[in-house]
DNA sequence: TGCTATGGTTCAGGACTTACGAACAATTGA
DNA sequence: TCAATTGTTCGTAAGTCCTGAACCATAGCA
């Protein structure tokens, strides 16, 4: 088992993070860290907004946050306990994360009676142009 | 030659926009729209940041960004202008673009001399665990 | 010392996405 | 009508992502 890899802050970028959350389960997964006052373990997100998520596809999501600057993880026994770096790329980025979570939560607000979508909305309205 | 698809404000999602906004060379053609007055049409971006961007790669990218609600396309004779959707976007996402094309500036004046790097850098240095 | 349970990781495959050259389409101007 | 310009589409090769199966590491208990 290899050790964990995180990067340091300088290191991180605004892509890496874009990219991290750009997935409809990592937000949601971030979002609550970022939410809760302690660390929180992985298998707390083996089901993420009532669909169940395979263990090994959890792994892959907490290792794309990771690697992305966003969370800390720290083996203790043997759970992971995962916090964000929010305090860190705040100097880096200030407010890109906390925009980013509200806007998500925003979002989800706004979705209500059964709306169930997920991923990037190809359901388009408008069309201009010849 | 199909027409232009451009989602409704209500269909734009932060996943879409973050994934669209995590790719460097979306990012910094989007950068450039929403800091230029008038619209930028696509050719203009066939080289961006010293790289050359075949224009089939362009005509993606772009779609990408329209496709995301990012921007607006309109054909103009043989031309495509393209500007940003951010006003639309304000209303529904608060502080989402300026803040990311914000962060986005800042990762660019932090890179000094020569310090060419492009993508999720995967080059991490804190390792913890075990 | 085992044995077992628990919490995560790694691997391998198939599915899906992305990049880009070549061919095509639409418009303009001569 | 022809050529030039600007952008799109198609096909394929390369890359990324998802997930079940197998594995590893630690803790607790007999």
């Amino acid at each position: 088992m290899r050790p964990l890899l995180h990067p340091s802050v300088d290191d991180i970028t605004v892509e890496g993070i874009l990219h991290a959350l750009s997935d409809p389960v990592r937000v949601a997964i971030f979002a609550d860290i970022v939410g809760s006052t302690c660390s929180q373990i992985c298998s707390h997100f083996l089901t993420v907004r009532d669909r169940p998520i395979p263990k090994s596809t959890l792994s892959q999501h907490f290792k794309a946050l990771r690697e992305a600057g966003l969370i800390l993880s720290e083996r203790r026994g043997v759970e992971m306990h995962n916090s964000s770096r929010c305090a860190e790329i705040e100097v880096r980025f200030p407010g890109l994360i906390s925009t980013i979570v509200k806007a998500h939560a925003m979002q989800l607000a706004g979705r209500h009676h059964g709306d169930k979508r997920t991923r990037k909305a190809p359901d388009p309205r408008i069309a201009r142009g010849r």
